[in-house]
DNA sequence: CCTTGTTAGTTACAAAATTAACAGTCACGA
DNA sequence: TCGTGACTGTTAATTTTGTAACTAACAAGG
């Protein structure tokens, strides 16, 4: 018989969810986003200057949802787009000054909303959470 | 600066996404089912007759989802539907013998994926999984 | 009994995701 | 240099999900 509080999708999917909501709300209410242009926000961000493939990757998105969220950014005017002389298939998108401070004014509410779930876990637990999650992150070949 | 790698949302939807990947084909492949059906599919195998009410709280998801679920079981005619004495807006739902069947013929192979994924972990880290996880169900306010 | 408010479940409509198809470009060997 | 196949990114079609409205039924107070 499966027991679904032992079963590890179901409850994956549900605290993932659990804790989704939580962030959603920040960088809805403050710029009306979704999740894909949120990733893809924070995507630039990190790595700077990219094409829609390396946004792919390192946001885990698909392709469409990428292209979509690329078409949605460019409506706020918050990235630019440019020929890559490498390629001509793809273009070098990146955040314009606008990008970089929306990123900025959602970042820090983010991050806070972030860290006030993780206090509420006991410092052992918090650090039992980190090293499962990580274990399991390389057993499903997510990482390295 | 907000670490993806350490942003607790992003890390548990992409590796709740690719968990579920794995016991998706299971399902799916067998008879087609998606993931709402097939939850409760579960939680009627472990409950027993309940209403779409008790379903939802059991299966962790909204009631559009369960009532177009419920639809789904009817027409391949693993569920029946009675009046329930006690409320005539609610109405009883159970396995037949042949709803049994399919959960079982199901259940076997999705608990060997999940032991699978599972037996990727160490001990210790299994462990560690299992407190973290325990954990922040408890602080996302999921069980007790 | 009648309100008034709440609950169970379905359905209709809108938003989002997945899939498939596509044009343009590239890379590589014949 | 000419296919052939693979890759980049967008768009279209289909499916799924979420939101809201709705019917029917209950419950409690007047």
């Amino acid at each position: 018989m499966l027991h679904l509080e032992r079963f590890l999708p179901y409850r994956l999917n549900r605290v993932a969810e659990a804790v989704s909501d939580e962030i959603r709300p920040i960088y809805k209410g403050l710029h009306g986003m979704n999740r894909p242009e949120w990733r893809v926000l924070v995507a630039l961000a990190h790595i700077g200057p990219a094409t829609a493939t390396a946004l792919c990757r390192h946001s885990a998105q698909h392709k469409t949802k990428v292209s979509r969220a690329v078409v949605a950014l460019e409506k706020r005017r918050w990235i630019t787009r440019d020929n890559d002389p490498a390629d001509r298939r793809s273009e070098i998108l990146q955040l314009n000054a606008a990008g970089h401070a929306a990123y900025r004014q959602i970042a820090g509410p983010v991050a806070d909303a972030d860290a006030a779930i993780q206090a509420k876990l006991a410092p052992g637990d918090r650090a039992a959470l980190e090293q499962g999650l990580a274990a399991l992150e390389r057993a499903m070949g997510l990482v390295d």
